[in-house]
RNA sequence: GGGCCCGUGGGGUAGCUUGGUAUCCUUGUAGCUUCGGGAGCUAUUGACUCCGGUUCAAAUCCGGGCGGGCCCA
């Protein structure tokens, strides 16, 4: 199958054929993780535990089930989501007086509880997070882990006392995020959304996007500032030194399973997955190499290679099955583990091991001696490999305009813009693409003119076609 | 909201027009021989989405349900 061709079809067999999740579940964009997908969510999950932990959020979990009453309470909130939410209407044989909602996201189950929790200036910044499963009733095509209807994801959320905290704290989310898309080899790139595109209920949406060999976008996540808009109608106060009551500001900021998506997108080939090792389940393979009289030695030698490696704190794979050595060559490189080591007879002569890179097939020797540095320091290499491989693909997908004749397909395209909705909507719908928005924090001035009226303009924005 | 299409072993499929024995690839299981890039041989498990109708007989024709996909709004 192969990658440039057909994205879509292509993506769907490295799921399954890498055994990342089953999608037969009979519901619709709800899928069974199975293992070896969980194993590497849960890898991904855990950096985004450590990054959250280490800037003084704590973890917590809210019920998943939200009544009607809160739910209406931020009137732009609803508006963006009740055509996409599921309704809990029954409880047993009775009818529900109050609705509950599968929450779609959490703000309006938790900024209850934060009116009750927030009293005093002291009590700021509340910081925590969550890393639950939320609901989307999906009209449009499903895809495992870009679009489904059971969203596994973290979720944060803050109170501040003043708009320039919530500032400050948008500025370590992005910082956040550097950290963990390094783990993950992913570029991407932030933008502030359109008004008519942002989060409902928010000040401002700050978008974060990565790019598929396709050349459409995908989502990955996004930070919002809510100023006071969901304090507001949930009467979330503190009392500062003076005695006045305050409304809090707030940001929120989200990633979900678009990650382990976008790194099957963004990183794999026509041979199969390639992981990250930061996240990959097993982040090396020993295949042991038989011949007819030396099975005892060499299961041996690959036995002790393995806790080696175990004692390393690298996370190994012994494939010990009766089959021969192509076969597993085959079924490892479709999911993705970075490094294989071979050992047989010519390598126990020679104290080494036979290494293969699953990223660029280059192949060479290691020192059994010193295998658990040699193994870290080849992980390393891969991903920077990795990491610089795709930002140069996302790069050379960039292309700036200054004219509305010969626009160039599959491209993510940057260009002036008055700003105002007519000129936007009026771009998105002619040439059928989506403005993703506004450069964020971008330390380059633009100069030029609007795209569509001509007016000059200092702002730029970029717009692109979207999973 | 309107229209169109599809549903066959674990996965991918043929068969359906013209009703009668369900095809092939892959996968799984057991054994023997093998093992530095998908091994071979032998044996073997496994399917017509569900309910109803027509018929001597339904994967095939008809109606409905459920599930999935596409297009338009």
């Amino acid at each position: 199958m192969e990658k440039e061709d057909n994205f879509a079809d292509w993506y769907l067999d490295i799921v399954e054929k890498a055994n990342l999740s089953d999608k037969r579940y009979p519901i619709k964009g709800m899928n069974v993780w199975t293992p070896y997908g969980w194993k590497a969510m849960m890898n991904i999950d855990h950096f985004i535990r450590k990054e959250l932990d280490a800037t003084q959020h704590d973890e917590v979990c809210f019920p998943l089930m939200i009544p009607e009453t809160e739910f209406k309470k931020e009137k732009d909130h609803i508006k963006g989501f009740d055509s996409e939410v599921y309704w809990v209407t029954h409880a047993g044989l009775n009818e529900l007086d109050v609705r509950l909602v599968l929450r779609p996201t959490s703000e309006t189950a938790m900024y209850p509880m934060f009116a009750l929790w927030v009293r005093s200036h002291q009590d700021l910044p509340l910081k925590i997070y969550q890393i639950v499963n939320t609901f989307r009733y999906e009209t449009k095509q499903t895809r495992p882990f870009m679009r489904v209807r059971e969203i596994h994801f973290f979720e944060s959320h803050t109170c501040h006392v003043s708009e320039e905290d919530a500032q400050c704290q948008i500025e370590e989310d992005v910082e956040i995020l550097s950290k963990i898309a390094k783990r993950l080899c992913l570029p991407y790139f932030l933008s502030v959304r359109t008004d008519w595109d942002k989060f409902p209920g928010a000040y401002y949406t700050v978008g974060i996007d990565t790019v598929m060999p396709n050349g459409k976008t995908l989502q990955i996540g996004s930070i919002h500032h809510y100023r006071t808009n969901f304090s507001e109608p949930y009467e979330i106060t503190y009392e500062n030194e003076n005695g006045e009551h305050k409304h809090v500001h707030q940001t929120t900021y989200g990633m979900s399973e678009r990650l382990l998506g976008a790194v099957i997108g963004v990183h794999s080939d026509d041979k199969g997955l390639i992981m990250p090792p930061d996240i990959a389940p097993f982040q090396v393979v020993i295949i042991p190499i038989f011949s007819k009289d030396n099975s005892a030695v060499v299961t041996e030698a690959a036995r002790g290679l393995l806790s080696k490696l175990s004692d390393h704190g690298i996370r190994a794979k012994l494939d010990d099955r009766d089959v021969r050595p192509g076969s597993k060559y085959f079924d490892w490189e479709i999911k993705g583990v970075p490094l294989r080591l071979e050992i047989g007879g010519r390598d126990i002569e020679n104290n080494v091991a036979t290494f293969a890179r699953r990223d660029n097939g280059e192949k060479g020797t290691i020192d059994l001696d010193s295998v658990g540095q040699g193994v870290e320091l080849i992980l390393g290499v891969i991903s920077s490999a990795l990491m610089e491989r795709a930002k140069n693909i996302l790069m050379s997908k960039v292309q700036e305009i200054d004219s509305l004749e010969n626009m160039p397909e599959g491209r993510i395209l940057k260009f002036g813009w008055c700003g105002c909705e007519e000129c936007g909507h009026k771009f998105e719908d002619t040439y059928e693409l989506k403005i993703l928005g506004t450069p964020y924090n971008s330390k380059e001035k633009y100069a030029g003119r609007c795209l569509v009226c001509g007016k000059e303009t200092d702002r730029s924005v970029i717009a692109a076609r979207t999973m």
